[in-house]
DNA sequence: CCAAAAGTGTTAGATCTACACCCATGT
DNA sequence: ACATGGGTGTAGATCTAACACTTTTGG
């Protein structure tokens, strides 16, 4: 972001709608670990949700396929409104004091970013493999965290995430949330421990298989031969009818 | 409302989140049918939902209760956030206008009531019996309507009142929702009967009742004597193991 | 041939479904 | 006595959980 980029951000209070924000809890799946994506702002020692504000000429949702675009690289995101955090001590100004001191930034005591906001919480589910993250305006790093091994989180994100957790584990039932964070092709154990991360349970790997391949969902594709000394695993590929159905 | 109160709501631009407002689906159960309630503004031909803005010094959550509270009379209502409405061309302007222009209401061109709006939808699941509705600001008229058979509805009231139901009967399974519908003492088919109207759908009067009385939160009190010729049914309550869960 | 992991069979138990039956109530 | 609607029983189907077994792979 260069100079001129920041003067503008700053002063452009009336492009946004005020006191609202966004913030996504953007879910990915490697290393059969459920894990997330948080940013660091530059000089400060804290994490935070990717997030923004909504452009008056935008809508809310698509404000927020914006802020994952910028972030991740990724279009066609899945997408879901789980709550909003609107307690009226909820502001981010200590946070954004703190640093436009470090970077030394010279705003107004009454900065359009340093009152109360009433944050939309959404969370996302992406293909971990194809997220391509990019560092944008004050953003110094980002990393993938496991859900339950959090570093220090700027404000209330440490109850945004459960609520965005839990959500997405009462929708695992109903919805066939799960491909959205898979690969095209992926084996039946990589589903199964995706459900059994987002759940926090054990299943049993026959009565698994035997659930999922029932529901006529999955279409076998090749064998994956990794060179191990065992039977090599199918790998499956979610069929037609679930790409057409609204998920 | 009086004179000076209505001054002084049309001058409190600060005193309100600015874009912001909320809508409340307030569902009661009356007739064996499932009902929303309706409010009908002076001198306009549509009906719209409770709702309205939130102050600077309150928690969301504390403002959509009050809007509730000042509406029904009921206090510690189940609410529950579903939604958001958030698109760019989500004005109430044009209602607005021709409400300010039927009451002869002079107000300038760029109100702040006539402002591009994102509405946070919650929804209400209340006692019939209990709720005494007041006719408060500019409710003209209120009365509760058959979610099947709505009137003409202002903004986009008709996209909100689904996605509400929608989330009601997703909960229905995961949560105990039910009771907040009732009264305190009910028989089984009324039970069944909420649970019908709610899911859309017939179901078994005695397999019904097996599993409801399997959860074991249900207690039998006395029987009702309705002076019909056949067996009187139970009245049931809930037991306090669901008064103390959360729900 | 063996170890390791994938895939399939099978059986007891639980749950769900549909039908039948019994019970209480006022006329 | 009987019509009406509430409450319970039960057999078959379906779903689930837990166990055992077979198959494939590379060393």
């Amino acid at each position: 972001m260069t100079e001129s980029e920041l003067a503008a951000f700053l002063n452009s209070s009336n492009h946004y709608l005020p006191q609202i924000s966004i913030d996504c809890v953007v879910f990915g799946f490697h290393d059969n670990q459920l894990k997330i994506l948080l940013l660091k702002m530059k000089g400060l020692d804290v994490w935070s949700l990717p997030g923004g504000y909504i452009p008056q000429d935008e809508d809310v949702e698509t404000a927020a396929m914006g802020i994952l675009e910028e972030r991740t690289g990724l279009k066609e995101i899945y997408l879901e409104q789980f709550g909003i955090f609107g307690k009226k001590e909820r502001y981010t100004k200590p946070f954004m004091e703190s640093f436009f001191k470090k970077n030394n930034i010279q705003v107004p005591e009454n900065h359009w970013t340093l009152q109360r906001f009433v944050s939309i919480g959404y969370y996302a589910l992406v293909d971990f493999s194809k997220v391509n993250p990019t560092l944008v305006n004050f953003t110094e790093d980002f990393d993938w965290y496991e859900i339950n091994k959090l570093p220090n989180l700027a404000f209330d994100h440490d109850e945004i995430i459960p609520k965005a957790l839990q959500t997405l584990q009462l929708m695992l039932d109903h919805k066939l949330v799960g491909f959205n964070l898979l690969g095209e092709v992926f084996t039946m154990i990589e589903l199964q421990s995706l459900y059994e991360t987002i759940l926090g349970t054990k299943l049993r790997r026959n009565n698994f298989q035997r659930k999922m391949l029932s529901l006529g969902i999955l279409e076998r594709v090749e064998k994956l031969y990794t060179g191990a000394a065992n039977k090599a695993p199918y790998l499956y590929k979610f069929n037609d009818k679930v790409k057409n159905t609204e998920h």
